[in-house]
DNA sequence: TAATAGTTTTAGAATTAGTCTAAGCACCAT
DNA sequence: ATGGTGCTTAGACTAATTCTAAAACTATTA
């Protein structure tokens, strides 16, 4: 299995001690956390790292891409080290954020297959460039 | 047509000269404003109204289901008058946010056949009640 | 009408996430 | 060692939003 540090210098980053903390705290982390969640974990482990640190190296991993942020809350991003296309589905109630398969699904299909869930609302934002900016 | 002062009251939402103006400058925008741009474009025609009540009668208008606020920008929320459900596209480089049909439609389908739209990306939160929280 | 109670508006302070800045460090190549 | 480049840092700053407490309204009652 590779180390952090060999993950980084695959995607010629500089390997440095915190970014090799960051990006280990988020390899396999299935939260998406909030930069400053992942700050204060970081942090209990490693206390000599700073908050700008970790918002530079989330920019930095993200440019590598070996990390990706979600929009899912208003207030605070979301990081995401699963950086295959996929969507999301968040509980209304806890916050707890969960991986969906980047399917061929309709939002109807989608309300209607995950019996696991109890769906309120299916919310899809298509990026791209439009008619005049092409 | 009915005057935004009639559609309030139709909603049990007592009716103020600031909310009237807020409304009557969303009803049929579909620009998705953020509350700041709502903020800026109401002052101009009713120079009483401070940036506080604003964001207080978008509230107030969200719970009485006239409007919905949209996530879909990160650092700042976007208004919708649209309280239809329905998807959003949003252009990478001009910024614009145009609705979609809430139809079914997977992400692929989507991609292939706005043909109008160059598309780079398709996110979809579904939001509901996980296992534990139902 | 006058007093009162409840609601809304207001300016500005406070909060929060995130960015910026300028100084100090670390590492590498001379 | 020296210099250069890039990384890290604390803390200042910014921008969106929320909070606060007082003033202005509105409706209701006496
Ligand atoms: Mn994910
Ligand atoms: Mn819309
Ligand atoms: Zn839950
Ligand atoms: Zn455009």
């Amino acid at each position: 299995m590779k180390t952090p540090a060999q993950h980084l210098t695959e995607k010629s980053v500089k390997v440095t001690a915190q970014r090799a903390a960051v990006l280990e705290f988020l390899q396999g982390n299935r939260d998406h956390p909030s930069p400053d969640e992942v700050y204060r974990k970081v942090h209990k482990r490693f206390p000599y790292i700073s908050r700008a640190t970790v918002y530079n190296t989330i920019k930095t991993l993200v440019k590598a891409g070996m990390l990706q942020e979600v929009l899912i809350q208003q207030d605070k991003t979301r990081v995401d080290p699963n950086v295959s296309q996929h969507h999301h589905f968040k509980c209304l109630r806890c916050g707890t954020v969960k991986d969906m398969p980047y399917a061929l699904m309709t939002a109807d299909h989608v309300r209607k297959s995950l019996k696991n869930y109890q769906v309120k609302e299916v919310r899809m934002v298509v990026e791209g460039l439009c008619k005049q900016c092409r």
